[in-house]
DNA sequence: CAGTATCCCGTACGATACTG
DNA sequence: CAGTATCGTACGGGATACTG
């Protein structure tokens, strides 16, 4: 009898963090929030490199993943404050490990990659 | 004195992790590993719906991120095994706990990704 | 200030066919 | 069995200009 796949991309459940957390500019958009509310601008300010577009759209998909709260102030010029929901913070304990690891490892993923270019 | 931005792609280091497991077809690869050597065409047959030139892909990523270990036997037909290295296995905790979270929470983003799609 | 609206490009991914 | 090689497409992301 021939086994079937046991590993699918619907039951195995990485790719439903991934596609969260994987864009370019989310984890740092997460990043900003994380000591609390903070206005469309000074995200701007602080996430280097980052466009108007690539924010928008970031805190977009944040939102509707109910990872980020969006408060429109209406005044002029308005005032947008972001913060983290429950479910936002829930995932900085994740985030952290993601950035120990790095810290850890990823010297020897360089050093790796060196080695596996030259060899070749 | 204007505040110089202070979240970056480089220093920030999510992204180091990110772009080694974040491809579509790696977390799975991983997995299949997970419990020792295994060979291509069996990695083949256990994830489901994953092509030849995916899986080739995906693995030689990971060779040369040090993460998974090809060891070629020249026989005809020829074999080819493969297996997590050190490198591969400290991974292993973060992937776990991407899953749990996955687990604890997707409900929540789907939820909230309802809610925000009929909403406008 | 906090966004939209366009245009454009590279590349991740997929389908298919071929090979030592 | 374990790969290459080639072609095609969708989409993430960037540059730029405009707006309530």
């Amino acid at each position: 009898m021939r086994k079937l796949p046991d590993i699918s991309l619907e039951l195995c459940r990485y790719s439903h963090v991934l596609e969260i957390i994987s864009n370019k500019w989310t984890a740092l958009a997460i990043y900003a929030m994380e000591d609390g509310t903070i206005r469309y601008g000074e995200m701007k300010r602080r996430i280097e490199g980052i466009s108007q577009k690539m924010l928008t759209q970031t805190l977009k998909q944040l939102e509707r993943d109910g990872v980020a709260n969006r408060k429109l102030i209406p005044s002029v010029p308005p005032i947008t404050e972001y913060s983290l929901t429950p479910l936002g913070e829930s995932l900085l304990p994740l985030m952290n490990m993601l950035k120990l690891w790095a810290v850890d490892h990823y010297d020897d993923v360089k050093k790796a990659r060196d080695e596996y270019d030259v060899s070749r």
